[in-house]
DNA sequence: CATGTTTTCTACACGACGTAGAACCATTGG
DNA sequence: CCAATGGTTCTACGTCGTGTAGAAAACATG
């Protein structure tokens, strides 16, 4: 569901519902009540935000998917009493690639 | 559910129901079938292990906690579509201790 | 104001989970 | 050998999150 956050800008529900279409192969198309439902229940859990002065409401997503998953990231990381041995965990089992990705990110942390 | 896990070892679905009965305050006590349940569904999932030769089964965390959490965060990571962008956010917002942890376990990933 | 559009309300199915009683099974003391 | 005791499975219920959508209400506009 939230696959509509790939288009990052505002959108309307019909909008949104348009491209699942799209997206999904014919006769999976959801009806527009249904998305309407399901942004109502997202903006309610905080993770859309939505214009209500204009008419058709426009939605858009108040994190980045890579904000959004650094974030649950970090509650995953948070729910575990050692930090520092889950975090090991996690660094061990990192691709190369990832851990390059990660020695750059905190070289540049250094210099503010 | 998984404050089971702090103690890994191996123990009996009693022993489990013991521990967590001291762990809550009185009243709040779960019944020994409603252990077994959940200790089967773990199972089920792979997260615990037990030995069926025994009388008394005994249920082991397959994982410790630590490398459940990792392996949470590695999950919600792979979910990401652009996994860099993810670690950036993540390790800007990360403490600036967990960053030093981080550093030290990239050094000693060099050094295999 | 009538009509089409948009939004909310209400509701259902489904699966995960916490909970636990009932029934079944295995070990062992008599 | 077998009944009692303790351990395990089966079945089931309530609750919650989520995908789904119809019915009804709120709106805009000709």
């Amino acid at each position: 569901m939230e696959q509509l956050w790939v288009t990052d800008s505002a959108l309307t529900a019909n909008e949104v519902r348009d491209r699942l279409a799209l997206a999904s192969e014919p006769g999976r198309a959801p009806a527009t009540t249904t998305v309407l439902t399901v942004l109502s229940r997202l903006e309610r859990k905080g993770f859309v935000g939505r214009s209500r002065d204009t008419r058709p409401h426009r939605y858009s997503a108040l994190l980045s998917r890579a904000e959004h998953t650094a974030e649950l990231m970090h509650e995953v990381l948070s729910s575990s009493s050692d930090r520092d041995a889950a975090l090991a965990r996690f660094v061990g089992t990192v691709t190369a690639g990832e851990a390059n990705t990660l020695r750059r990110l905190l070289d540049d942390l250094v210099r503010h």
